[in-house]
DNA sequence: CGGCTTTGACCCGCGC
DNA sequence: GCGCGGGTCAAAGCCG
């Protein structure tokens, strides 16, 4: 219960055009490419410039696309209630998020004009694929993906107006770690917490209301998981020794820093976020 | 009964 | 041009 620091990294979600790098050279593949190690060179790392993570997303967004190289420091988001798993340090898994569409229209007659969308991806380590993160989803797919024993699962956003699909897979090395890709922004604010928790207070409309602005916020990315992001990313200047700041032994407690987190099982297992194309 | 999950099929893009 | 792999749809089943 008090190893329970998570560790933010973010990794750009190549997508250039070079989408479906599927099977790199007949090994890669999707998710997880066993080469363990490709990581770093995959993951950045929010970048000090920015204040918050939010204002950090907004920046590479809107203009440049990624601000830094990986660098190494984490995040521990204080999870209290020791929910399931223990928080580690992820270093050789690589997430690479493809990407896929790029003006396809598939599906049978169905005309969805495909449009790339913001996507952030960031891994958790928990027990459970899908986490809770304050949006209703629904599941619409899985796919079992090569080279990866994992299936991986794709909702969707449940809210009409709102378009955010997500997908969600384990890692094929590390089972314990699930890799959650959320792509799309959501058009709308959290719903009224539907597994009760979270919800509510970690998604208060105050912490993202900022550069996300649920109605019409540029961004994708999951509010929820900004809220956390934002002050945790205190990435003071030690960076890449201490861990930033683990809420537990930092001494102030958790609620203080991450505000409203009540009692979140869900995001509070986020071990590496990627990062937003 | 409504909503969600499961699962097989279909479609599409890319690499060879 | 073909095959592979990934993403999505939609019908059926399950559960609350």
């Amino acid at each position: 219960m008090s190893d329970e620091f998570k560790e933010f990294y973010y990794h750009p979600q190549f997508d250039h055009d070079d989408h479906h790098r599927r099977s790199n050279s007949g090994g890669g593949a999707a998710a997880f490419p066993n080469s363990g190690n490709t990581l770093h060179n995959n993951m950045q790392m929010f970048d000090p410039s920015y204040l918050s993570f939010s204002e950090f997303l907004t920046g590479p967004t809107a203009q440049n696309p990624f601000p830094g190289p990986f660098d190494s420091s984490s995040v521990s988001s204080g999870s209290n209630e020791g929910k399931k798993e223990a928080k580690e340090t992820l270093e050789n898994e690589e997430y690479h998020e493809s990407y896929k569409k790029d003006d396809k229209s598939k599906k049978k007659g169905a005309d969805k004009k495909k449009q790339r969308q913001q996507q952030f991806a960031f891994m958790t380590k928990s027990e459970v694929d899908h986490l809770e993160d304050g949006y209703k989803w629904r599941k619409y797919g899985q796919k079992a993906v090569k080279n990866n024993a994992y299936p991986r699962s794709y909702y969707k956003c449940t809210t009409q107006q709102c378009s955010v699909k997500k997908r969600v897979e384990r890692s094929f090395e590390n089972p314990s770690i699930v890799v959650t890709t959320y792509e799309g922004q959501h058009n709308h604010h959290v719903p009224e917490a539907p597994r009760g928790r979270l919800a509510a207070g970690m998604f208060a409309p105050s912490m993202i209301s900022s550069p996300f602005g649920p109605s019409e916020g540029p961004n994708s990315f999951p509010q929820e998981l900004l809220g956390q992001m934002t002050h945790p990313y205190s990435y003071g200047g030690d960076e890449g020794t201490s861990n930033v700041t683990d809420p537990q032994t930092n001494g102030s407690s958790p609620r203080q820093q991450y505000n409203q987190f009540p009692d979140y099982g869900l995001l509070q297992d986020i071990t590496s976020p990627a990062f937003p194309r």
